[in-house]
DNA sequence: GTTGACAGACCGTCCGGTCGGTATAGTGTC
DNA sequence: GACACTATACCGACCGGACGGTCTGTCAAC
């Protein structure tokens, strides 16, 4: 056959297809049934390779803790070095000047999420511990304290405002945000 | 009878038993029959307040809405007037000086939202609304654009983590925050 | 002929929702 | 005040469908 789309193995597929069926159609739309059908696959070809929900549930959080830390890692040394470092990397993250790569990986993120908690909130296990390290590297940064930890619950807060489709701010807002999420990267006011 | 605890109406006691069923064993636990049991109630009793499980969510969100509303607007009514007066709250409401209520509010919300959530992301729309209002009052501050939206990205960041079981800050992780947010409520520093 | 990679019929359970019933309180009416 | 009727609040057996998981079968490749 001519290598399409479905040249990827059938793990890929599987974990994909169950990714795209939580974006599409909430986690309560997500059945071995319909992930397998997403895949090309049937059912009893999804528990070949995932042999409960569960572990389809593990990998798909193994997969995107393994994809946070390697982007948060990269996002990071693309920073110059210095004070907050970490922060302005977690500001590029959240705030990248591509919004659609933000939102790609903000609802592949946010499907992933829902669906393994919804199932067994203790499955996010990998997940805070990547979160762990990097509030450990937003803390060792150089910053007055408090201030790494202030930027990235604000890229926490819109994550989830989007998880949720609380609400959608403009490119302005963003925009603004940022700036005054920048302010927390310079030194405090002097008292003049 | 003396009059004891389950004194109240069968409704509330319903959406109490809901809430609590969520908050202690997750959303997938919270079944019709779960929650007649916890409120003292047989099941077509239940389904005689409430006609449906979306109708028992509806009721949760219309709830929690109305109190986060009112709420938030007694929070704003204790700030001092002044520009940032909303954003004042915002962190007041976010920050409370006693975490078990905020932690108490918190745990409630994050229950009623994932409910509503996994059975029907549309059923968030009061809370949409609420949300809206919020920000529109954070942006008609007085302060500068973005600074508002930016403290009350952070509260919903620390709002998510919770949520989720991501982290817990310390108490002094908590004043750290608060220290930095803070800045943004002043003007931004001089240029000397 | 053995193994890896599936296919798909089937089963047991669970859950939302229906439905017929019941106890109690209130209301009209003679 | 006895009786019929109605509405409210609730009970719990039952049904139908969906879903996770099992199991047997298939078939090409080595």
């Amino acid at each position: 056959m001519p290598d399409g789309l479905p040249s990827t193995d059938s793990r890929t597929r599987i974990l994909d297809a169950a990714e795209a069926i939580v974006r599409s159609r909430g986690v309560s739309a997500l059945t071995l049934e319909a992930a397998a059908r997403g895949a090309g696959v049937s059912k009893g070809g999804l528990l070949y390779h995932f042999a409960s929900k569960e572990a389809l549930l593990t990998g798909l959080l193994g997969r995107m803790a393994e994809w946070m830390q390697h982007d948060f890692e990269a996002t990071v040394a693309s920073q110059p070095e210095g004070p907050g470092r970490v922060a302005r990397a977690m500001m590029a993250w959240a705030f990248a000047l591509t919004p659609e790569r933000v939102h790609e990986r903000c609802d592949r993120a946010a499907a992933v999420f829902l669906a393994a908690f919804h199932h067994d909130p203790a499955l996010l296990g990998p997940i805070r511990a990547v979160v762990t390290r990097m509030r450990a590297a937003v803390a060792a940064d150089g910053l007055p304290p408090g201030h790494g930890h202030a930027i990235m619950a604000a890229g926490d807060g819109i994550f989830m405002a989007r998880l949720f489709g609380l609400y959608t701010p403009t490119e302005q807002e963003r925009r603004d945000l940022h700036a005054a999420l920048a302010r927390l990267l310079e030194p405090p006011s002097c008292a003049c």
